[in-house]
DNA sequence: CTCTCGATGCGCT
DNA sequence: GCGCATCGAGAGA
């Protein structure tokens, strides 16, 4: 399958989003293809999104989503977590699209390893949960999409609008802006979504 | 099934 | 010191 190119990242952020769902995250490890196709995403859009990473302005924590489109940002959380974005628009333009489920299709067995006792719809359906099943943590941060031989997006099987759905972001807080905005991106119904608010 | 809450470490003010 | 783009265990219904 074809990598996802440069261009496809350098586009508005809600645009990029839309168009993830349905492609394809590889991670090799070992050797091995780990992979998933992408099911849950949400657009963070920028300084002025009260939500985004980049709200402060630019930190060294922050920095990837200042950088060139198509790099990861795995940034770490709650002392134990890392998720996965992926970088989107120009340098300086700091908006990206943070990956929140996929459904599995590679490697099985070693996500199974990774998440023990887990059934196989619950492998990857969450940021973090994704990233413990494909062994994504920091060393993968600003890891170039369209280039790394670790970690990259391949063209698959987008769904059709009617597949679609969009919602309010998860897990963010503050602003009622930024909370009410439909920037999440899902396909209707999969049983592999994050937690509640399927449909 | 739903809800609540603790874990845990680090970037940032 | 505070708060976090989360997860999973445990309790209750």
């Amino acid at each position: 399958m074809q990598r996802l190119s440069r261009e496809f990242y350098a586009r508005p952020a809600l645009t990029v989003a839309r168009e993830l769902l349905g492609q394809r995250l590889v991670r090799v490890l070992n050797g091995q293809r780990l992979a998933g196709r992408i099911v849950e995403v949400e657009a963070y859009l920028g300084e002025t999104d009260q939500a985004s990473h980049a709200r402060p302005g630019r930190t060294r924590r922050n920095a990837p989503m200042y950088g060139p489109p198509g790099h990861a940002y795995v940034y770490f959380i709650y002392g134990m977590h890392y998720c996965l974005n992926a970088v989107t628009e120009r340098q300086g333009s700091p908006a990206a699209v943070l990956i929140r489920a996929l459904e599995p299709l590679e490697g099985l067995e070693a996500m199974r390893q990774h998440r023990p006792g887990r059934a196989d719809h619950d492998l990857t359906s969450g940021p973090a949960k994704l990233c413990q099943a494909l062994a994504i943590d920091g060393t993968l941060n600003q890891a170039d999409l369209c280039q790394a031989d670790a970690i990259w997006i391949e063209a698959d099987a987008p769904p059709g609008d009617a597949q679609v759905a969009t919602s309010p972001r998860i897990g963010v807080r503050g602003d009622p802006r930024a909370l009410t905005a439909p920037w999440r991106f899902f396909i209707r119904g999969h049983p592999c979504l994050s937690r509640k608010s399927q449909r």
